[in-house]
RNA sequence: GUGGCUGUAGCUCAGCUGGUAGAGCACCGGGUUGUGGUCCCGGUGGCCGCGGGUUCGAAUCCCGUCAGUCACCCCA
């Protein structure tokens, strides 16, 4: 048997990842929480023409299937496929239980999901999203759309991470816009216009030529939208000089006014907008965001949302919603492969009971139990090993402290070399030392 | 899914035009007879990613495959 070997696009990290990763999930669950989010968890599998429903991500599908399955019982339409986001069970989610649920109604979902794209470095088949949503019953007020990025400004500001910026556009101002100029495809020319920091204004403008049935002129009009950017309401003013006019235009810079304007309002410096942000996803209708990690921005995007108002409709009842979700395995590659997050020690333990010998085994249980009855995280050492081993046993680990029972016991600070007498029934450590820090 | 680059010890890497493997760090042991980290001495450890092929002989050449990475696609 040879040595089992990882699967691409499938990362396992180590303990002190986990930890480092853990301690993420719980911060960003409590800013979740204390913004009303609640928790809910949907299954792993949808109905394959649920997932395919929108879209053509077909092929990035992890279909699900038994290893004696009859092929010809089963039809492609009932088969089930491993979601690959968290807003399109939720929509399925929110029609299943539309009549137990109350609107407007606010969750958060923290999930495995699987894509099966070519991995690279931030970029995974299997990986976590922490995702919040906001859907009511027939409208939703725009005011949603404001909130979302003051969610997520709290969540990644809370973590140890670099600054992040959040990039704000509207659907309707592209598309209003478009319409203005009588543009032929909006949908083409949106993928040609989020290529631009990629590809360049020259070749940004072939391809609307190409692609989007674009005369040269309107193709430099789509250019000139596309390069406005602004932290502030400015942004409303530039468009309208360029002297295109539609309703939908109209509405869509009315509503990102407000979006701006709350962030700016909350959070000064967390939003930006910028309206070459097309987001690759169809069903978005209104507002979308996208994040880039200072210092990461070539890796895309961090944390991705928008409005969407007909993922959740059926028959006559609708539910439109916006939502966005944190790619927190993307976040947290990127930084581990970058040396940037550490955690003081491998392993939660606090104290290492030293152990003389085996007849004193009992002794040194008794010392762990005591401590850890005041939840301070406690092992007693593997073997009665000469001390200088078991004091290394706690330096490998990153075991701030050793416990040295004797009369009267002792407890020393590795680090420093400090040791002092101790009872286990009154001794803590500095509380900075109880559990593992980052960085 | 398509294409490029890479793959030698736990880690970072040597190994000329093919002659069955080396360094530093790490790890283990001893010096230091039960309180580590320095220093000295010694030692373990690799079917050279995996599988085929060419060859008297392959880490080295060829093919395939897996993994990592980059570009495309798409996206967290």
């Amino acid at each position: 048997m040879s040595k089992p070997r990882p699967i691409s696009g499938f990362p396992e990290w180590l303990p002190p990842q986990r930890m480092i990763e853990q301690r993420f999930l719980d911060k960003i669950k409590s800013v979740f929480e204390v913004y009303g989010y609640a928790p809910l968890e949907t299954r792993a599998v949808e109905p394959l023409d649920q997932l395919l429903r929108k879209g053509e991500t077909s092929k990035e599908v992890y279909v699900l299937r038994r290893l004696q399955e009859d092929s010809s019982a089963s039809s492609p339409d009932d088969s089930l496929g491993l979601h690959f986001d968290l807003t399109v069970p939720f929509a399925r989610y929110v029609l299943e239980n539309s009549g137990k649920l109350n609107f407007p109604f606010r969750r958060y979902q923290i999930q495995k999901v699987w894509r099966g794209e070519r991995p690279q470095e931030g970029r995974y088949r299997e990986f976590v999203q922490c995702d919040i949503d906001v859907v009511d019953r027939d409208t939703l007020p725009a005011h949603y759309e404001a909130e979302m990025p003051l969610v997520i400004g709290d969540a990644l500001g809370a973590l140890p991470i670099p600054p992040v910026t959040i990039q704000v556009n509207n659907r309707k101002v592209c598309e209003g816009y478009y319409r203005g100029l009588g543009l032929g495809d909006p949908e083409a020319a949106l993928r040609a216009v989020d290529k631009l920091d990629k590809i360049g204004p020259g070749r940004v403008a072939t391809l609307l030529t190409e692609t989007a049935g674009a005369t040269d002129a309107q193709a430099k009009a789509v250019l000139a939208l596309a390069e406005i950017s602004s932290t502030d309401a400015s942004f409303a003013d530039s468009v309208r000089a360029l002297g295109v006019s539609d309703p939908l235009l109209d509405e869509g810079l009315a509503e990102l006014v407000q979006v701006v304007e709350t962030a700016a309002a909350y959070a000064p410096g967390l939003c930006v907008a910028d309206l070459k942000i097309a987001r690759g996803l169809d069903y978005y209708t209104g507002t979308v965001y996208e994040t880039q990690l200072a210092g990461f921005e070539r890796f895309g995007s961090i944390c991705s949302g928008g409005r969407y108002d007909n993922l959740a409709t059926s028959g006559n009842e609708r539910f439109p919603g916006v939502g966005i979700s944190i790619g927190l395995t993307r976040v947290l590659g990127l930084l581990f492969g970058a040396d940037k997050l550490a955690i003081s020690r491998e392993v939660p333990t606090c104290v290492l009971v030293a152990l003389s010998d085996e007849e004193h085994r009992r002794a040194a249980d008794d010392i762990a139990a005591a401590l850890r009855r005041r939840g301070i995280p406690t092992e007693v050492s593997p073997t009665a090993a000469k001390y200088g081993k078991q004091i290394r046993y706690a330096e490998r680990r990153g075991i701030p402290f050793v416990w040295f029972p004797g009369d009267p016991d002792s407890i020393k600070d590795i680090r420093s070399g400090d040791q002092a007498e101790a009872d286990p029934a009154t001794w803590s450590p500095p509380a900075a030392d109880l559990h593992p820090t980052i960085n």
